[in-house]
DNA sequence: GCCGTTTTCGGCCCGACTGTTTTCAGTCG
C-alpha cells in the first residue's frame, strides 16, 4: 500500500514548491493530490492496474503520469527536480509556526542559515533585525515557534480533546456572557486526532469574550488576541483557537469554523458560481448578506442539502449533497447493543451483573458479555472450564435481570499461526464469537493476512475484533491486506468491528468506508473494560458516521431476532 | 497542475491579526 508514501512525496513538492515561490495554485495541486491519496479507500497500485488513475477527483494527466512513474520506478523525477537548491533540514523549518516560507527564504539566503539551531543563534545575536521587515517582536515570535514546536505539534487524540473542550467551553459561558459556545473544527467533525481545538462563540461584546477566553485557568501563553479572534496555547501545549461573530452570523461562521478546509473551498467555488460569496459572516451577493443564521440556509442558499459535520472532509459529500442522496447516517439512537464487553471474569473491572445493568440503563436490548480466551494469560484469559463457570453465571443472571437479552461470547485469539484457541465443540456453545489478534503482530503482510483469513472462514467466528490492532500515536497497525480481509468476511457474512475505544478506532473511518461499500456487515463495539467505558460508543458511531456507515450495516443496530438470524447462518455456512 | 452550468483557456476561497510599515506584506486557519 504506496498511497501514504505518495501523499508524503507530493506534500514535499508541495512544500518545495512553496519555498520556492512557484505558483500557488500548482502548490494546491500537489496538496490536493496529496490529500487525495490520503483519502482513497483502496490500494492506489489496485486503481493504477485498473488505468483510473485520473478518475480519482484532483488527480489528472500529470498527477496519475507522477503516480504511475513512482510505482513503476520507485522514484518521481519532478520530486528530486522541486528538491533541487532545497536542503532536507530546510524543509523541516517550513513547519515552525510564525515562520512562513517568505522569511524562511530571507534567512536562508540572506543569513545562510540552513538549520532550526543556526536560525535559533541568529534571533538570539539580533542578526534578524537587521533584515528588512524583519523587527525585535518578529524574532520573539520566531524563537516561541522554535519552542512551541519542539514541545508539542502532536496531534491529540478524540477522547481526550473532547473533554478538554467542554471544559473550557462550560468555564467560558460562566466567566463571560456569550449566547453561543461550542467546538468546531476537526472536533467536531470527529476526526480521530486534532492538531488543535476550535470554538466559536456568538455574543455582542466580542473584544471582552476574547478578553476572558485569554484569561482562563489553563491558558499558557497568548498567540493572538483581537476583537474577534484569540488564540492561546494551554499548560499542556494544545493550541486552542476562538473565534467570535455576532448572532445573525451564528450558521455562516459555524459552517465556516468547521471545515474542513477543502469542504469549504469547494463550497466557496460554488458559491462563485452563482455569483455569490461565502465567508463566515454570511452569503453574500454584492455587499448585501442573503443568510447566515443557520447552517441549513447557507447550505441551501448554494443548492446542496445540510451536510452532516463528519462528512465535511470533500470526499464527495458535496456532489451527494447537490444530488440529495446524502445517506442517513447510522446514529446513537439505532444502536440496540454492544457485542464486546469485558467483565472482572478476565480482565475488566465490573461484574457482569454490574456491566449488564450499566448496558440497560443505556436501553440497549442486548449486551455480550466477550471475555478472553486462554492465550491472553496477562489479561487473565478463560480456559474451558472456566468459560463454561462464566457462561452458567450469564444464564443464572438472565432470570434474574428482565429488559435485556444476555449473550453469550468470548473475545478469542487468533493464534500467530492462524488457529483458534478455543475447539470447535466448545465455540459452537458460545452465542457470539468476537476473533481477536493480540500477539505476534510484527508478522508479515502475507502471514497476518492467512491467519486472519482463516478466522474468517471458521463458521464459528461472528466478528473480527480490531482488525489492524492499532493503537493511535502508539503502535502502528499491522500489515495486512485489508482489501482481501473484506471480501472473504463479504462472502461469509463475518463482520468486522469497528471498535469504539478512542484509543483505537479500529476500523479507521477510510477502511470502514471500503468495507461498507464492499457488503461488509461492521458491529461498532466498546470492548469495554469499565463500566464508564460503554459511553465510547459515540467515538465507534462517529467512525462509521465518518465512514458514510447507514444502520443496514451495522450489526448491533439490528433487532435481537435479526441479530440471532445472522448468528445462525455464522453457525451453518461452512 | 486541475478542471468545466463562465468547458479546452483562464480561472483557481476568504478574512483576521501582527509587525513593521507610512499603506501593507506575511502568516494563519
Amino acid at each position: 500500500m504506496k498511497n501514504q508514501e505518495i501523499a508524503q512525496v507530493f506534500d514535499k513538492i508541495a512544500d518545495c514548491l512553496e519555498y520556492k515561490q512557484e505558483s500557488q495554485f500548482r502548490q494546491n495541486a500537489y496538496r490536493r493530490a496529496a490529500r487525495a491519496m490520503m483519502d482513497l479507500s483502496e490500494d492506489v497500485e489496485d486503481v493504477y492496474a485498473r488505468g483510473e488513475l485520473k478518475s480519482i477527483p484532483g488527480i489528472g494527466e500529470g498527477m496519475a503520469e507522477k503516480i504511475a512513474e513512482y510505482l513503476d520506478t520507485g522514484t518521481m523525477v519532478r520530486y528530486e527536480e522541486a528538491r533541487r537548491g532545497v536542503p532536507d533540514t530546510l524543509l523541516l523549518m517550513t513547519r515552525i509556526p510564525g515562520l512562513g516560507p517568505k522569511t524562511l527564504r530571507l534567512v536562508h539566503e540572506k543569513l545562510g542559515v540552513n538549520t532550526i539551531e543556526e536560525l535559533e543563534a541568529a534571533a538570539k545575536s539580533g542578526k534578524l533585525n537587521e533584515l528588512r521587515g524583519l523587527g525585535p517582536k518578529k524574532a520573539e515570535n520566531i524563537l516561541r515557534g522554535i519552542r512551541l514546536r519542539a514541545e508539542s505539534g502532536q496531534r491529540v487524540r478524540l477522547g481526550v480533546a473532547l473533554p478538554l473542550v467542554e471544559t473550557i467551553t462550560g468555564q467560558l459561558r460562566r466567566k463571560v456572557k456569550v449566547a453561543q459556545c461550542l467546538p468546531a473544527g476537526s472536533l467536531r467533525r470527529m476526526r480521530e486526532t486534532v492538531g488543535d481545538i476550535d470554538i466559536l462563540a456568538t455574543g455582542a461584546d466580542g473584544p471582552r469574550i476574547v478578553e476572558a477566553f485569554t484569561k482562563l485557568p489553563q491558558v499558557r501563553d497568548v498567540l493572538g488576541q483581537g476583537d474577534t479572534k484569540g488564540t492561546v496555547i494551554t499548560g499542556d501545549g494544545l493550541q486552542v483557537d476562538l473565534r467570535v461573530v455576532p448572532e445573525e452570523s451564528y450558521g455562516a461562521a459555524l459552517q465556516y469554523f468547521t471545515g474542513s478546509k477543502s469542504h469549504n473551498i469547494r463550497l466557496r467555488e460554488i458559491a462563485r458560481k452563482k455569483r455569490l460569496k461565502v465567508n463566515e459572516y454570511g452569503v453574500f451577493r454584492g455587499e448585501k448578506s442573503i443568510c447566515g443564521r443557520t447552517e441549513e440556509e447557507v447550505y441551501g442558499v448554494l443548492g446542496l442539502d445540510w451536510v452532516p459535520p463528519v462528512l465535511r472532509e470533500d470526499r464527495g459529500e458535496i456532489e451527494a449533497a447537490q444530488e440529495h442522496r446524502l445517506p442517513r447516517l447510522v446514529e446513537q439512537g439505532d444502536i440496540r447493543g454492544d457485542l464486546h464487553v469485558h467483565s472482572k471474569w478476565s480482565d475488566g473491572k465490573a461484574t457482569i451483573e454490574q456491566m449488564v445493568l450499566a448496558a440497560k440503563e443505556l436501553g440497549y436490548e442486548y449486551v455480550a458479555i466477550s471475555d478472553h480466551s486462554l492465550s491472553t494469560v496477562i489479561a487473565k484469559g478463560l480456559d474451558v472450564a472456566r468459560l463454561h463457570r462464566q457462561m452458567d453465571e450469564i444464564r443464572k443472571l438472565r432470570k434474574k435481570i428482565d429488559g435485556i437479552a444476555i449473550l453469550t461470547s468470548t473475545e478469542m485469539d487468533i493464534k500467530p499461526d492462524g488457529s483458534l484457541d478455543y475447539p470447535d465443540d466448545v465455540l459452537a456453545e458460545i452465542d457470539i464469537v468476537t476473533a481477536s489478534v493480540h500477539s505476534a503482530f510484527k508478522q508479515d503482510r502475507r502471514q497476518m493476512t492467512e491467519r486472519v483469513l482463516r478466522a474468517v472462514e471458521s463458521p464459528h467466528v461472528d466478528i473480527i475484533g480490531h482488525p489492524t490492532g492499532r493503537l493511535i500515536g502508539e503502535r502502528e497497525p499491522c500489515a495486512i491486506d485489508l482489501e482481501a480481509v473484506m471480501k472473504k468476511a463479504a462472502q461469509t457474512g463475518t463482520a468486522l468491528e469497528v471498535s469504539a475505544q478512542w484509543e483505537r478506532l479500529d476500523l479507521d473511518d477510510v477502511s470502514c468506508r471500503r468495507a461498507a461499500e464492499m457488503g461488509v456487515r461492521l458491529a461498532i463495539n466498546t470492548d469495554a473494560h469499565y463500566l464508564t467505558h460503554l459511553q465510547y460508543m459515540r467515538f465507534g458511531i462517529a467512525t462509521a458516521q465518518r465512514a458514510w456507515v447507514t444502520k443496514e450495516s451495522v450489526v448491533n443496530a439490528w433487532p435481537l431476532e435479526e441479530l440471532r438470524a445472522w448468528l445462525e447462518r455464522a453457525a451453518v455456512a461452512v
